[in-house]
DNA sequence: TTCATTTATTATCCTTTGTTAACGCCACAT
DNA sequence: ATGTGGCGTTAACAAAGGATAATAAATGAA
């Protein structure tokens, strides 16, 4: 990427900080800002009635992530987004992301090939789990595919993101460990 | 669109037909072709040992999809896919069709925001429903989205989408009648 | 049409999960 | 240090799901 094109992306580029627990996209929220995690770790869910909290992802250091229900639909956003950690990211308006990418062949590349294809990996390879893996098994890849994140989330969320109860959760743990 | 490049377009593109139970791309097979439905119906799936197989997931008429594991990531396909019907889609290699959507703003709008949007809004939309609902949910929802194809598609893959057995969507289905 | 094969339903049994509640533990604030 | 609230574990029970097999219904081929 030469320089002039370097520093035009710099310019939309912010960097922000969260406290653990600080939200950093409400429900509603119709802001097309995309998300670089430098340091930290961030969830999305939902509010249930009555106070009743489901996560549906979970996002740690290196990882994209960006308001889903409005870049992709064009709708107000489901979920909240939410700090689990005292975390750091680059942030950047999703539309001046586009339209330096799509002046820049290099841009556009990284755009479609990193940004694009990690996201819908991402869910593609959740599909698969869900389709082909049983609660346990979905758990095993879990712990395989992210080994430090499960001694720094809540096994609540965890539980959540495999789409089990944390009391499920816990069960499947001990009969892991018992099978040892 | 101008004339010549919906020519170009055109020449790149391929029409064929399938008889039920045809097999459109094998596993193993690393083509990065990308399909369009006229009519007809197509499912991916997998075989486990044995003769055993798992449906990952159905298109219909006007839907888009493509070797995911070759386009996606650069992987042979792990997935059969399959006309359930005597099927015609259109058909275009992905990097020519990568290619001329790169030559041409429109369609490189219209590559963005259909081609891959879509893609990632399936995936997206499948993971919520693992997430936030119970199995018999997810079938009221599939019946709600997909009105049509529950008469078309024998009951054994809608299960394997849906990530139950048959057994249990048979069951499903009687407890729902039971309860109107 | 008839026969053979596949598919859907139902039954049985066993395992897993959901729900609710109790208990102990830990982190945190006071 | 001492509560306090939140979290993970465990228990008990009910509900649902998986596996297997038998039967009924539907499909397809001859």
């Amino acid at each position: 990427m030469n320089i002039p094109n370097l520093l035009a992306v710099l310019r939309n580029v912010r960097m922000k900080s969260f406290d653990k627990g600080e939200i950093l996209i409400r429900v509603g929220s119709a802001k097309n800002d995309v998300f670089f995690i430098r340091k930290g770790l961030v969830r999305s869910y939902v509010v249930e009635k009555e106070a009743n909290e489901i996560t549906f992802q979970i996002y740690a250091e290196h990882q994209v992530f960006t308001n889903a229900h409005t870049v992709l639909f064009g709708e107000p956003s489901k979920f909240y987004y939410q700090a689990l950690e005292h975390t750091k990211v680059y942030t950047i308006e999703y539309n001046a992301f586009l339209k330096l990418t799509s002046q820049n062949s290099e841009l556009l590349e990284l755009n479609r090939s990193y940004f694009g294809k990690k996201i819908i990996q991402q869910a593609f390879q959740r599909v698969e789990s869900f389709v082909f893996l049983s609660p346990e098994e979905r758990y095993q890849k879990f712990v395989k595919d992210n080994p430090k994140l499960i001694h720094r989330v809540p096994d609540k969320y965890i539980a959540n993101v495999l789409g089990i109860t944390p009391v499920s959760l816990s069960r499947i743990r001990n009969r892991i460990s018992k099978k040892k």
